[in-house]
DNA sequence: CTTTGTGCAAATTCTTTGCACCAAA
DNA sequence: TTTGGTGCAAAGAATTTGCACAAAG
């Protein structure tokens, strides 16, 4: 179970990259400088960013940074269920550093990506004939922002 | 609401063109030949074909069709809420002509897209702030199938 | 005859791969 | 000193775009 779950891991103040470091150590992964930056990153911003993104934000501060370790990184967070890895968005995915019980609603207007609280997710909705490793759950429309502009 | 609602138009059998061709109609749109296979293909496959899939099995009946029309085609009964479109598998969309209330398992080791049955999805699940058009509940892990051969 | 739809080719964009170099155990 | 990680350049693959022609109202 990587997603969808109440866990509530990391949910102080972590700023620092020791914090990271042992957050990484937790799920058995190498602490290496672009790992830590990575991870530190989506840990400190909840905004669901793209793998460019998270390569944009990074590369100023560390110029030899290759897109590929990023991918490659994210790849690995994912497996070892660090990292949640969006895929509501068609275009390209997202990631997600809060591995904690929520959905996801995607405003089709302004492409905004918010968290949606759930309090538990129904064992009952589960399918029973599979083995389930994650859950998502996707909303999509129109976002309260877009809708006021847009009066309707 | 486009998705995961309880609505049961085309639960009889339709084998034919016509009856796809009043599908489109109830829809609002306008049957050319292309768009009446697209619809049809996806009415009688529950596959969860990808555009691609699509296109090669629709080419050698039409060998004029164009994978650009396939992607029109698809934009189009998506936007009209005809089809839905499943974005959980992260290389490729898929496309799904089943538009009653279902969720989806992925199957991360053959890749087999499974309907998960739901009776309903709880309204208390939806989020308030924002206006909600579609929803989808997404599934990964893997199948009984695989799980049997793998022993574990 | 005006609007709408189709299809080819080329372009775009996200992501992956091959391979050489670097770093840590 | 062997394994694992990084990064560059190139390749790959899904999807989009531009534009000309065809079809429908």
């Amino acid at each position: 179970m990587q997603s969808l779950q109440s866990c509530n891991h990391y949910k102080k103040k972590m700023n620092a990259t020791p914090d990271t470091r042992a957050y990484l150590n937790e799920y058995g992964i190498r602490p290496s400088v672009q790992r830590i930056a990575v991870m530190n990153y989506l840990l400190h911003h909840r905004t669901h960013p793209t793998a460019e993104e998270i390569y944009q934000a990074l590369a100023p501060e560390m110029p030899t940074l290759s897109r590929t370790t990023v991918y490659n990184t994210l790849e690995l967070l994912v497996a070892r269920g660090a990292v949640i890895h969006l895929t509501i968005d068609p275009r390209f995915s997202r990631y997600d550093g809060d591995i904690s019980l929520h959905g996801h609603f995607l405003c089709d207007h302004c492409g905004t990506l918010y968290d949606v609280p759930l309090k538990t997710l129904p064992e009952a909705l589960y399918p029973k004939e599979h083995r389930v490793n994650s859950a998502q759950l996707y909303y999509r429309g129109t976002c309260a922002h877009c809708s006021q502009e847009n009066k309707q």
